[in-house]
RNA sequence: GGGCACGUAGAUCAGCGGAAGAUCGCUGCUUUCGCAAAGCAGAGGUCGGGGGUUCAAAUCCCCCCGUGUCCA
C-alpha cells in the first residue's frame, strides 16, 4: 500500500506525527511521543488499574453511547442481524458487523439499509474456546460497533478523514481519552478478493478499533479501483467496557453483577466460561440454531456441553437453565427477542442435556469393557484410546480417566491432538452470488425493472431489449421471475424463443434463451409466462410460508426455516428441530395449513421500510435469511406468517389449494426436511396414491380399507409357509440320515469310527451341510457327502471326531477332483469337477479317514 | 462440508474368513398355598440394505441407508 493511502488530511491538519513503531516496525501516526505504537504485544497492557476513559461504563451503557453517538452525526441507528449468517454459505456465524451487508450491498447489487449508519453487532467466532477465561479478553460472543459508509462515484457518504475524524472525537471528546495517547497504525486488509488500508486505533495497549477503507479489488498482481468504497469499522464493545473499568480482566468489566454472581461458586476461569457460553447459546437458540453434530449447530451443542461438564462437577451448581435465563435477562433490554421463549429455549438445552447423558452413559459401557478386554490380552488403554474415545463417543478424557482402573496421562494437548485428527484441505466455498459464471452486463445497462413483484398473476407482457448477448438477453422490465429464495425461475417464451433459465445478475434480470435470438438493444419483444407452471411454483412458495408459520405453532419457536426449495413437482422446507416429528405432530401441522386454506386468509405483500417492519414482526422475518435493502418485502399472512420475501405470491391462502405432506426425515441431525404438494400437484399426487392403493387392494383381493389387515394375512402365510419348507426340508434330510445310517453299503466302521458316504446330486452347500451335522450328531462319526450341481462337484466332509479333521479329509480329497476350499477341524468343503473325478475324491477321503482311523 | 466409530435375538452386547453365541427378558415345565428365587426345556435371527472378492462372508472390499461422535 502506498503512503500516500495514510497520509490523511485529518492528520495534517491537527499536527499528528507519522513515526515507526521500534518493535513491528509498522508506521503509526500520533499526537503524543510514542516510539512504538500503543498496542500489546509492541507494549505491555497500561490500563489495567489506569482506565483509558475517565468513567466506569456498564456493558448497555457503553454500546448506547456509541450508538447515541453516531446517530448525532447523521448516522441511521441499525438493529442487529441474526447471529447466525443464513445469507452466506461460506461462513456459519457473523464474525463482524460488515458481514451483515455483504455480499450484496458490498457488491453494489442492492442498496444499503441507510448511509451511513451504525450498529452494534452481536458476532460468534469459536476459534479460541480454549483462550476463554484463560487469556482475560476472550469471548465467543462479542459486539462489533460499527459506523458504515457505503461510497458510490456518484455519492460520496465519506471516506478516511471523516472516518478518522469521527473516531478521534468518540475516543477524545466523548469518552474522555488523553488524545496524545492514541496511536493509529497503519495496516492493510484484504477479504474477499478485495483490499484496502486499514488503521489500527491503539491506547496503553488495548486495540480498541479497526478502521478499514475497502477500495480495491485486487486483478492479478494489479490493484484496480471498486465502483463502491466501503467504510469497514469495528469498535471492540467488550474492549471498551474493559478500557473503561481498567480492571484485571475484561469478563468482570463486562459481565457485571451477573459476573459476581457466578462467582460465588465457582473459580474465575469457570464462571467466564459459563456467562460466556451462556450469552451465546441465548444468541444461538435464538436466532434458530437447535444443537446437533454438524454446521452451525454443532457449536452449540459445544457451548451446551461444555457448560453441562462444568457444571456437572461443581457440587450444588445451578442449572444451565437457570443460568441461561440469568443472562437472558442482562440482554434483554438491548435484545428483547433474547428470553422472549424461555420455555422453548429450556425444551432445546434439556433435550441436549438428556442425550449428552445418553452419550457418556454409552461411552462408560464401552470403556469398561475395552479395559476388561486390554487386561485379558495383556495390553494397557494408551492416549491414543483416549482420543479415540473423545472422538467417536463424545466422551471427554477426564470422564474415561474416572471409568478406568488403570488410566494413562491426559497428553497436556489433548485438544490440541483431537483437532489435528480432522486437519482437510478442504477449501471453504466461496459466497458468490448466483451469477457466478453467468456474462455480467456492461455497467451502463439500465437496471431491470422487475413487475412480478406488482403482480404475480400477469402472463404476457411487452418490454425492449436492453442487452443482448448470444443467448442471453436483459430487458428494461420482466415478469419472468428469475431464480431466488428457493422457487426455481419460470419457463414461457420471448417472441418466439424459449425461455429456459432466468437469474438475477446485480441489477439486472438475465434470460437465458434456447438458443441465440439475434436482437438488437431497442427492440422492443412480446414475452410470455408459463403460466400453469408459474401458479403451481406460486402454490408452493405460499404453501410453504403457511407450514413454515404452523410448524412454529405446533413444535415451537425455535423452528426456523434451515433452506427450502419451490419446484413444479415438489416442494421442501428444511427446518431447525431437535428430534423426528411424531405422527401427531405432522398430523396436527397438516390440519392446520389446511384449515387457514379454506379460512380463505389474505396474503398480503408489500414493501414496507426495515425499521418499521422489525419492530411490528421482529427477527423472525429473515427466515431465509437476512434481506439488505431500506425497504422490506414482506409477505404476510395474518396471525400465521410473515417473511420478508422476494417471492411470487398467490393474494388469498385458498389458492393454494389443498397441502399434502408427502414425507419427512431427518436430513441430519437437528434439521427436518418436509416434502409437500399443493394445487394442482396435490390433487394429482393424491390421485396417484389413489389408484396404486386400489391396486395394491385389487390384487390382494381385499377393499382398500383391508388393506393393512389382508398384508398383515399374507405376511403371517409367508412366514408359516417359510416355516413349514424348512420343517419339511429338515424331515426329509433327517430320514435321508437315519436310512444312510442304516445302509451296509454308505457305511464304513474303521475301528471305534463310523464312517458314512453318500452322493445326493441336486443337493445345495446348505443341505450337504444340514445333512452332514445330523449326520455327526453321535461322537466318533465322520460324514462323506458328494453332490453334483449346476455342472460343479460339491464334497462336504463333517466330523464328530476328534483325531479326525474334516479339513484333513477334504484336503486329501482335493487333488482327485481339482477342488478347492478348505474348513476346520469339525467340518469342511470343496468344489471341483463333477462325475467320476468326484467319486474319486470321496473315495480319497474314505481311504484317508480310515489311515487316521488306524484301521 | 469432512474424519472416525457403530448397525448381530425384544434389550445390552460378544464373535471379526470355515456348521450364528452370551447375559437379561419372554414362554412352558419342575418346585411353592401363592409370589420371588432356583433348576430344566423352549421360542425368538434373510448378522441394516445392495453389489463385489472367495471353494466359503456376520467377518474382507465398494456403494447406499440409519445412528452416534469429533473437527471446520
Amino acid at each position: 500500500m502506498e503512503p500516500a493511502e495514510y497520509e490523511l488530511a485529518f492528520f495534517r491538519r491537527n499536527g499528528f506525527q507519522r513515526r515507526t513503531c521500534v518493535v513491528c516496525g509498522s508506521g503509526f501516526w500520533s499526537l503524543g511521543d510514542h516510539d512504538r505504537c500503543q498496542e500489546a504485544p509492541c507494549r505491555d497492557y497500561g490500563f489495567i488499574g489506569h482506565p483509558i476513559f475517565p468513567h466506569a461504563y456498564e456493558y448497555a451503557a457503553m454500546r448506547e453511547k456509541f450508538l447515541a453517538f453516531f446517530e448525532h452525526r447523521g448516522h441511521t441507528r441499525l438493529r442487529r442481524y441474526p447471529t447466525v449468517c443464513r445469507w452466506r454459505n461460506d461462513v456459519f456465524f457473523t464474525q463482524a458487523s460488515i458481514y451483515d451487508f455483504q455480499p450484496w450491498v458490498t457488491s453494489g447489487t442492492i442498496p444499503p439499509p441507510a448511509n451511513p449508519l451504525t450498529i452494534s453487532q452481536p458476532c460468534l467466532r469459536f476459534n479460541d474456546l480454549e483462550e476463554i477465561g484463560r487469556s482475560g479478553r476472550h469471548f465467543s460472543e462479542f459486539e462489533m460497533m460499527a459506523h458504515h459508509a457505503f461510497n458510490r462515484p456518484d455519492h460520496e457518504v465519506y471516506f478516511k478523514d471523516r472516518t478518522v475524524e469521527l473516531c478521534h472525537e468518540l475516543l477524545t471528546d466523548e469518552l474522555g481519552t488523553d488524545p496524545k495517547g492514541i496511536t493509529y497504525k497503519e495496516e492493510v486488509w484484504e477479504g474477499g478478493g478485495n483490499l484496502g488500508p486499514s488503521l489500527s486505533v491503539g491506547v496503553l495497549g488495548l486495540e480498541l478499533a479497526t478502521l478499514v477503507f475497502m477500495e480495491y479489488v485486487r486483478d492479478g498482481d494489479a490493484l484496480r479501483p471498486m465502483p463502491l468504497t466501503v467504510v469497514d469499522t469495528g469498535y471492540g464493545l467488550e474492549r471498551f467496557v474493559w478500557a473503561s473499568h481498567g480492571t484485571k480482566n475484561a469478563y468482570e468489566a463486562v459481565f457485571g453483577a451477573a459476573y459476581d454472581e457466578v462467582r460465588r461458586t465457582f473459580p474465575p476461569r469457570e464462571a467466564a466460561v459459563l456467562l460466556d457460553h451462556a450469552r451465546t447459546i441465548n444468541f444461538l437458540v435464538t436466532d434458530g440454531v437447535v444443537p446437533s453434530n454438524s454446521k452451525e449447530g454443532y457449536f452449540a451443542r459445544l457451548a451446551i456441553r461444555r457448560s453441562l461438564r462444568i457444571l456437572g462437577k461443581t457440587p450444588d451448581a445451578p442449572a444451565l437453565t437457570a443460568l441461561l435465563d440469568r443472562m437472558a435477562r442482562d440482554l434483554a433490554h438491548q435484545y428483547p427477542e433474547i428470553g422472549q421463549h424461555r420455555d422453548d429455549l429450556h425444551r432445546v438445552v434439556e433435550n441436549e442435556a438428556e442425550r449428552y447423558a445418553d452419550a457418556i452413559d454409552r461411552a462408560r459401557s464401552v470403556i469398561r469393557r475395552s479395559e476388561e478386554r486390554a487386561r485379558s490380552t495383556g495390553q494397557s488403554i494408551t492416549a491414543d484410546d483416549l482420543l479415540g474415545w473423545y472422538d467417536s463417543l463424545g466422551v471427554p478424557p477426564e470422564v474415561a480417566v474416572e471409568e478406568l482402573q488403570a488410566p494413562p496421562a491426559i497428553p497436556a494437548d489433548f485438544y490440541a491432538r483431537a483437532a489435528a485428527r480432522h486437519e482437510s484441505d478442504a477449501p471453504a466455498t466461496d459466497y458468490a452470488e448466483r451469477s457466478e459464471g453467468l456474462p455480467r452486463p456492461p455497467d451502463a445497462t439500465p437496471a431491470t425493472e422487475v413487475l412480478y413483484y406488482l403482480d404475480p398473476y400477469t402472463d404476457t407482457f411487452e418490454s425492449h431489449v436492453v442487452h443482448a448477448d448470444g443467448p442471453y438477453v436483459v430487458l428494461d422490465r420482466t415478469y419472468f421471475y428469475p431464480t431466488g429464495g428457493g422457487q426455481v425461475a419460470d419457463r414461457g417464451f420471448l417472441g418466439d424463443t424459449e425461455v429456459v433459465d432466468v437469474a438475477r445478475v446485480g441489477p439486472w434480470v438475465l434470460h437465458r434463451l434456447e438458443r441465440a435470438p439475434g436482437w438488437r438493444v431497442g427492440e422492443r419483444v412480446r414475452g410470455r409466462i408459463d403460466k400453469a407452471r408459474r401458479m403451481q411454483l406460486m402454490q408452493h412458495h405460499t404453501a410453504t410460508h403457511l407450514l413454515n408459520g404452523a410448524l412454529r405453532e405446533v413444535l415451537g419457536p425455535h423452528v426456523w426455516q434451515a433452506g427450502a426449495y419451490k419446484g413444479p413437482e415438489s416442494a421442501r422446507i428444511d427446518i431447525t428441530h431437535y428430534k423426528p416429528l411424531s405422527k401427531e405432530e405432522l398430523h396436527r401441522v397438516e390440519r392446520r395449513v389446511n384449515e387457514v386454506v379454506r379460512r380463505d386468509l389474505p396474503v398480503r405483500s408489500y414493501f414496507e421500510s426495515r425499521g418499521e417492519a422489525e419492530r411490528r414482526f421482529g427477527f423472525t422475518l429473515y427466515q431465509g435469511g437476512a434481506v439488505p435493502g431500506k425497504e422490506l418485502r414482506i409477505v404476510e399472512v395474518e396471525g400465521m406468517d410473515v417473511e420478508a420475501c422476494g417471492g411470487t405470491h398467490c393474494t388469498h391462502t385458498s389458492e393454494v389449494g389443498a397441502i399434502g405432506i408427502l414425507d419427512v426425515e431427518r436430513i441430519q441431525d437437528g434439521i427436518v426436511r418436509l416434502t409437500y404438494v399443493s394445487g394442482e400437484r396435490a390433487l394429482d399426487v393424491r390421485e396417484e396414491h389413489e389408484a396404486i392403493l386400489s391396486e395394491a387392494a385389487r390384487r390382494l383381493g381385499v377393499p382398500v380399507t383391508g388393506l393393512p389387515s389382508g398384508i398383515d394375512r399374507l405376511l403371517g402365510e409367508v412366514e408359516e409357509s417359510r416355516k413349514v419348507a424348512k420343517a419339511r426340508t429338515k424331515d426329509d434330510l433327517g430320514q435321508t440320515a437315519q436310512a444312510l445310517l442304516h445302509d451296509p453299503s454308505a457305511v464304513d466302521v474303521f475301528g471305534d469310527v463310523t464312517v458314512v458316504r453318500a452322493r445326493r446330486d441336486g443337493l445345495d452347500r446348505a443341505a450337504l451341510q444340514e445333512l452332514s451335522r445330523l449326520l455327526t450328531r453321535e461322537p466318533k462319526r465322520v460324514a462323506l457327502l458328494a453332490s453334483e450341481r449346476d455342472g460343479t462337484g460339491l464334497f462336504f466332509v463333517g466330523s464328530s471326531t476328534p483325531h479326525i479333521a474334516a479339513a484333513a479329509l477334504v484336503e486329501a480329497a482335493k487333488p482327485s477332483f481339482g477342488g478347492r476350499g478348505g474348513g476346520n477341524p469339525s467340518a469342511a468343503t470343496a468344489v471341483g469337477e463333477p462325475g467320476q473325478p468326484l467319486s474319486d475324491a470321496m473315495e480319497a477321503a474314505r481311504a484317508a479317514a480310515r489311515s487316521a482311523a488306524g484301521a
